[in-house]
DNA sequence: CTTCCACAGGAAGAAGAGGAAA
DNA sequence: TTTCCTCTTCTTCCTGTGGAAG
């Protein structure tokens, strides 16, 4: 039933964009400087999860260099890579400098080595910026002539307030490019191209994938992990076609397969905390120290756990209620997910 | 109103890891 | 091998805030 696998991961890139033509063309434009051998100002790409941010930026940058295909592009997700040293090491690697370069090589020592390769120009695309916790990495960046930048953030108030003033300056100028959430129109025909691409013809009808669109409520990264499992479970039974209790039974899926990712990314002692976090429900922050000092052999210390919670926070696992004193911790309904 | 308490989160540095150089 | 270097992670210490208690 699945032809293409790829075309429903989260990472594909399409050759074709639904429903993102002025997005396309605007950031484009900004982009455009790059066709002239000069360098890009930063562009920004603002809106809500699922929207086609990524998908975008990506897809713009593959039309870029196929008319210049000097440059070089390396996409870099500050989830993952948050430091000034991880990023400036993923932007090595993207062009190929990694070569003799460890864990314990000095920051500056890489600095120096991406000053060195201005051979060629590179477009810098930061997934997730506002993630960056150390945005000394964005100012040196921004010095190197020879890079463009593309940021990519939920909100551009969030993003500048997170920004020291030196950084902030340089980075107000730049293209913003805004992104709505889909409606279900266009997050249907998205979906339709997908399964086109990726199934056989005639296994999910217009009305199923409507469904899904609905279910998704304009995150195109949940449709598309609906339309995935939905796909996948069908297969596993031996149907022709994926049936309406197949498709119910994907909708829950997509939503929780995402978090459980994230969950198994957590170290033991963070797990701890979010298992404490799901059994109770909402707990206050004393109870869960003291919950989780009972449940493990060599506790963390407080200050750790603090560290611990606001990265579980920033991941969407847990949700903090209220400020300072009075604060509960507690595991996010499903009906929040999707409204910002 | 003042003092106390619970909590968040910044800053600095100690500990540990692992590769390079000697 | 040992020593050195720098990174990351965790801890220690500390400040600020706002509600509760006195």
């Amino acid at each position: 039933m699945i032809v293409d696998d790829r075309v429903l991961r989260e990472d594909f890139v399409p050759s074709e964009v639904v429903h993102r033509h002025d997005e396309v063309n605007l950031l484009s434009e900004s982009l455009e400087p790059l066709l002239y051998g000069r360098r890009a100002d930063p562009a920004f790409c603002f809106g809500p999860t699922g929207v086609g941010k990524t998908c975008i930026a990506r897809y713009t940058l593959a039309q870029l260099r196929e008319q210049e295909p000097a440059v070089e592009v390396a996409y870099v997700n500050c989830w993952q890579e948050y430091t000034r040293f991880r990023v400036l090491y993923s932007v090595l690697e993207a062009v190929g400098r990694t070569i003799d370069i460890h864990r314990s090589t000095p920051k500056d020592e890489l600095f120096g080595r991406l000053r060195e390769t201005d051979d060629r120009p590179i477009v810098v695309i930061l997934d997730e910026v506002d993630q960056l916790e150390e945005t000394a990495a964005l100012y040196d960046l921004h010095r190197l002539g020879h890079v463009s930048l593309v940021l990519i953030a939920n909100r551009e108030e969030e993003l500048f307030a997170s920004f020291d003033d030196r950084v902030r300056s340089r980075l107000r100028a730049g293209t913003r490019v805004r992104f709505d959430r889909y409606g279900t129109d266009e997050l249907t025909a998205i979906l339709a191209e997908r399964a086109d691409k990726a199934l056989e013809p005639g296994c999910i009808s217009g009305e199923q994938l409507r469904t899904i669109a609905d279910a998704a409520s304009g995150d195109a990264r949940v449709g598309i992990g609906i339309l995935r499992s939905a796909a996948r479970r069908a297969t596993q039974q031996g149907r022709e076609r994926v049936t309406d209790d197949v498709l119910e039974a994907a909708i829950p899926d997509a939503r929780t397969a995402i978090r459980r990712k994230t969950v198994e990314g957590l170290i033991e002692h963070q797990r701890v905390l979010y298992d404490i976090v799901a059994d109770v429900g909402e707990v206050e922050p004393g109870d869960l120290y003291d919950e989780y000092e009972r449940r493990v052999d060599d506790p963390k210390t407080n200050r750790t756990l603090r560290n611990y919670l606001t990265k579980m926070v920033h991941y969407d696992l847990i949700e903090a209620v209220g400020e300072r004193r009075g604060r509960t911790y507690r595991i996010i309904d499903d009906d929040a997910v999707g409204r910002e």
